[in-house]
DNA sequence: GTCTATAAGAAGATAGAC
DNA sequence: GTCTATCTTCTTATAGAC
């Protein structure tokens, strides 16, 4: 049963890199170290092994959920966390979410492929929206709602605070997953983000000694 | 020669819906309404009418950098323009480019186009990068500094206060590629943002009228 | 479960008449 | 320039031996 497992990691590389179409049968079982023939003992077909793909991912996914709350449902346990967030800690909460999203080898592969497949079946346009757009702004949003509500951080739109937090790491991971020479500098960015965005939205009492600096903007 | 334009428009049209290997000749022949046959008087193979669309659109974005300025490099003779912008203004800025990306017919199938192709060729990831994240940051960075230097906005970091302004507009973008449908909502969502960016980065003498709704914020 | 041989069919491209 | 007929190649998938 270990080949049919190494058939779905070598045919998600391949997929994440050239695409469904690309790749052939045989593409796969070169790499697995078996001829094409043999593959078809473990799975019906060529199609078969991307649906195992996709399934395989979804449980995955719901892992996920449970363990690093990345795109949990239920930030309301996670409350008392927050209400005393500091700025390195809201750095680290979004170096985490971009270096999940970015290093784990398997959602990294599964994104890509979802890149290249989404047009040719709603349905994965759908798990692409959901896992990349609709979860993560769902999610933080949450978070970032209880530090409104905690007084760490203000604003009169949650949802728009959330997009501001989020679209950047969702720009930066477009760009690494693109051009994963600039991960370095995009790491960099992040942090300059989220420092700035602390900034902008942070309750003004939080920010007292910054103001000093600044030329008279927000004065408490 | 009105055929081989009309080919390059159907194939276009295919490849932005389906990719590359999923389009065969004969489903562009047949939507110009030859047979695939005749389409090798016009082209030489199917490579060169995918080049050939590169090609056209490669002339496209140069002309719209004179036009519409979008990906435009030279900022500063709009100078003058935006050192009195209003938030009114820059509401308009942000949709046109918005709506520009959205509606042009020939970039959205496209930017589709490239999305499914980018990591199939590394030329395809390059142009997408240059077209959709770093003119753009480019440019709107150059905008943005003029009305920093003008004293309409404020920041210490251009560089963010761009990447806040426009990662919003490219992920709302991606949203309305895969889900047409949800283009009235992103529509409302981007101008609520561009009201927050201002509102976060206006300097003070702007927004006096606004800080008697707010809870001592930004006092001035 | 893996192999070789091969069938079955798809898709790109050409030949040559009109 | 467009057509029909056809070639060629590639790829999926099956058959059947080991």
């Amino acid at each position: 049963m270990d080949t049919k497992h190494r058939i779905l990691e070598e045919a998600l590389t391949l997929f994440s890199e050239k695409g469904y179409a690309n790749v052939f049968v045989a593409d796969i079982a070169e790499r697995v170290g078996i001829k094409a023939p043999s593959l078809y003992k473990h799975y019906k077909n060529k199609q078969a092994i991307f649906d195992a793909i996709i399934e395989e991912m979804n449980r995955r996914f719901l892992e996920q959920a449970g363990a690093l709350r990345i795109n949990g449902t239920d930030a309301s346990v996670d409350a008392e966390i927050y209400k005393n967030i500091s700025e390195d800690q809201l750095i680290t909460l979004g170096n985490d979410l971009f270096l999940y999203f970015l290093h784990d080898e398997y959602t990294r592969r599964f994104r890509k492929m979802l890149t290249i497949e989404q047009f040719h079946d709603k349905k994965l346009a759908d798990v692409y929206m959901k896992q990349y757009v609709d979860d993560p702004l769902s999610y933080q949003g949450m978070l970032l709602g209880l530090m409104v509500s905690a007084g760490v951080l203000q604003t009169e739109n949650v949802e728009i605070m959330t997009l501001h937090f989020y679209s950047p790491i969702y720009m930066l991971l477009t760009i690494c997953d693109r051009e994963p020479k600039r991960e370095a500098e995009a790491l960099k960015t992040l942090e300059a983000h989220i420092r700035q965005f602390n900034m902008l939205y942070a309750r003004n009492e939080n920010i007292v000694q910054d103001n000093k600096k600044k030329s008279g903007r927000r004065k408490s």
